[in-house]
DNA sequence: CGATTTTGACCCGCGC
DNA sequence: GCGCGGGTCAAAATCG
């Protein structure tokens, strides 16, 4: 009876891999229903994308999931990422922050137990997680930038591994999104990123997005909804995002970017590769995007000047 | 001086 | 029940 319940209450942890070099095309899904947080078990089907330290440096793939608007999101992709229970988005932050202010007071008895404890500390009860959302980089640098402002609340020694592991939350009083770092024991040049909940607020990097109305061309760079439920503005926001922060990029990187968006366009093509069946509808929605994108070039004109940008 | 990081202690779930 | 490991708390330290 528990046991089942206890199951049924694990976190859905989506995962993503992105190519493990430019020239290779395989943009691939994994989901990991019920997996155990924290495992990395699922590194070995990872493929890597060469970061830079931030994450506008190479427009990942498969960004965090950035702030998404309650209201207006599509329903299609909500379908595939809805954890194990339903009812457990609703017990977020709001439910937790109440479970603190009537958490009974600590019952204090007189052994030497408890007066070794120097804090009261707060009984929690067993809270519903986010769904969460890993992806892996390459990078020197552990914490990338992802246009969030996050404050570090705890960092962990990981088992079987020499890197610890850091645990973020999101600065924004009401925004209950978290995030691990951690780096790969396997490949220390790994970092491997997990988001949890969503960001119930903009991004305070964020501007020009929000300026041009930018919400077509992120709709058509959608390319991973049909997989899991990341917002559509993914793409587009981290791509406006990158421009603010690096107006000046050189040739290379952008032959890079270039190469690279070719390759997404390439992948959209593709059927996901996804553990999970993939409903016709789904694919109707994938393929459209895919359209929509190779029509405008979408992102590719958006990042890529005009310049250096060489149709095929 | 407020914000953020560091870090040891504590809580909790899980396996044995 | 006990120990282990992951996750979180919160006081102290540090930073800007």
């Amino acid at each position: 009876m528990m046991d089942k319940v206890k199951k049924e209450t694990m976190e859905t942890e989506t995962l993503i891999a992105g190519s493990s070099s430019f020239s290779d095309q395989i943009l691939s899904n994994y989901f990991f229903e019920g997996e155990k947080a924290g495992s990395l078990n699922y590194m070995d089907l990872l493929g890597i994308q060469d970061y830079g330290s931030s994450i506008f440096d190479l427009l990942s793939p498969h960004p965090p999931p950035p702030p998404q608007p309650p209201q207006e999101m599509s329903t299609t992709s909500e379908v595939l990422n809805i954890p194990a229970t339903p009812s457990s988005i609703s017990s977020s932050s709001t439910e937790v922050a109440t479970d603190e202010q009537t958490r009974p007071v600590e019952e204090e008895e007189e052994n030497e137990k408890t007066k070794k404890q120097l804090k009261p500390k707060k009984k929690k009860q067993k809270q519903q997680r986010e769904p969460r959302f890993a992806f892996m980089t390459k990078s020197e640098v552990d914490h990338l930038e992802d246009g969030y402002r996050w404050r570090k609340y705890g960092q962990k020694a990981v088992k079987n591994s020499p890197f610890p592991r850091s645990y973020y939350r999101c600065t924004s009083a009401t925004c209950g999104v978290k995030k691990r770092v951690e780096r790969s024991c396997d490949d220390q040049t790994i970092v491997v990123t997990t988001y949890e909940g969503q960001h119930t607020h903009p991004s305070p990097l964020m501007s020009r997005a929000t300026a041009v109305g930018i919400q077509s061309i992120s709709d058509s760079a959608c390319f991973g909804v049909s997989s899991f439920t990341m917002p559509t503005t993914s793409l587009s926001t981290y791509t406006t995002q990158y421009q603010n922060r690096q107006p000046q990029v050189n040739h290379q990187q952008q032959e890079q970017q270039l190469a690279y968006l070719r390759n997404l366009q390439t992948c959209l093509n593709m059927n996901p590769i996804s553990s999970t069946p993939t409903t016709g509808h789904q694919e109707r929605r994938f393929s459209s995007s895919t359209t929509a994108l190779l029509r405008d070039h979408g992102l590719l004109q958006d990042i890529v000047p005009s310049d250096v940008r060489k149709d095929e």
